[in-house]
DNA sequence: AAACTACTGTAATTCTTGTTACGTTTGGGT
DNA sequence: ACCCAAACGTAACAAGAATTACAGTAGTTT
């Protein structure tokens, strides 16, 4: 393609005071991932990650030990920056109405990128195998959302706009009325990418349900 | 192993009159399911099937044309099967609060069963090799839930029990409340199954918050 | 500059697995 | 009982891919 120049693509992320090793180890992860996200396990093969990493196979089982220590290693340092990715922008003290929808929209646009969505369908996909990495990720993920949420809601609690007798179990429904229609969709056809319209509107009415319904819970 | 009778695993499904090419073709079809649910597409191996379905290899390749045809026509089954299980039992004229707590409680209970995780794991995975068969899934199978609870909301808002302006809209939301967390934490962990009571609380949840909320979506 | 280490490139190895070939057996219709 | 198509069993075939071996090269350290 437009990428004629065969110069192996390093990742941005690297300390520029890097050794060698370091960076040839980030070309790696980096093309690991993109060729995992679009094969999934099985199907990725490990001469096209050292083909779009530059350097050679030798050193890559050198460093990684095999094809399951690089995917492991990939989806480590995967989770480790989703999960920061999660920590929501706080909508601090904007009213209620204004902050799930900002918490939402964030929350849906990022959910539904390809390439979040790529790591959905390989974490699924490959949850028997590597029942460790999906547990981590299933745990850390919601819970990091979760406690964003749930600290903004005790500040619309105490501003009195709202009565919320569980925080967490408040923050999870919200999470719930958000995600999964638009969600499985996306998963199960890959061709469709929801309109930023589509996805505005969907908050919308998850911001009503949500607003009208929770106080119902005891 | 312990199947040291090599009598062939008939599927229960068949008619009693069907010829020989049938029986084989039902056996091949059960085994199929069971070996591409619990391995995955790229994992699954045409002699096993072979093996626990007997019968010979030679006979499968004759009736599906390879692995490809195999897997489709296993799954094109499978869509037919579970789409009229999802006619969910009508909660009829049931009070509802008693009705949608009858109706989401069969929903889930479905939806949480290892058969049917498996077959989700496995439709995610490969919806982009299969685009056909994931659509066709995701198109179907919401739609025929989706108007069994558009009917019996709507008998409840002709009873005068609540005000909904878009019924299909309304049955969505519904959904989406009782599905998320509990799917997605099922998916990513295959350990873990919900137990009864579990699943029974997230239903009560799910119609309080629905009672509550969804008069509020104009 | 020498020595040592790490990286590179390529080819060989080995294993798995989908697929095909072929000679034999079997069941059902006449 | 006879025939023929379908099913069987087994082995061969081919392709792909993970992994390893090895000889040459480049960087780093002292």
């Amino acid at each position: 393609m437009s990428q004629s120049d065969s110069g192996p693509a390093e990742a941005q992320t690297v300390e520029p005071e890097a050794g060698r090793a370091e960076l040839r180890r980030a070309a790696f992860m980096k093309a690991a991932k993109d060729v995992f996200l679009e094969h999934g396990y099985e199907a990725a093969n490990m001469a096209e990650i050292v083909r779009r990493a530059g350097g050679s196979l030798s050193t890559l089982y050198a460093q990684f030990g095999g094809k399951k220590g690089l995917f492991e290693a990939m989806i480590d340092a995967r989770v480790g920056e989703l999960t920061t990715q999660m920590q929501l922008e706080l909508a601090a003290h904007a009213p209620l109405r204004e902050g799930l929808t900002r918490i939402g929209e964030d929350f849906l646009f990022r959910q539904v990128q390809p390439e979040n969505l790529n790591f959905f369908r390989l974490m699924v996909s490959q949850a028997k195998k590597f029942p460790e990495m999906a547990e981590a990720w299933s745990k850390r993920a919601p819970e990091a959302v979760r406690k964003a949420l749930s600290g903004y809601l005790e500040d619309r609690v105490k501003a009195g706009e709202i009565t919320i007798s569980n925080y967490d179990q408040a923050a999870a429904t919200f999470f719930d009325l958000l995600r999964a229609r638009i969600q499985i969709r996306a998963l199960l056809m890959p061709a469709y990418v929801p309109t930023d319209a589509e996805v505005r509107e969907h908050v919308q009415r998850a911001v009503k349900v949500f607003i009208g319904g929770i106080e119902a819970l005891t």
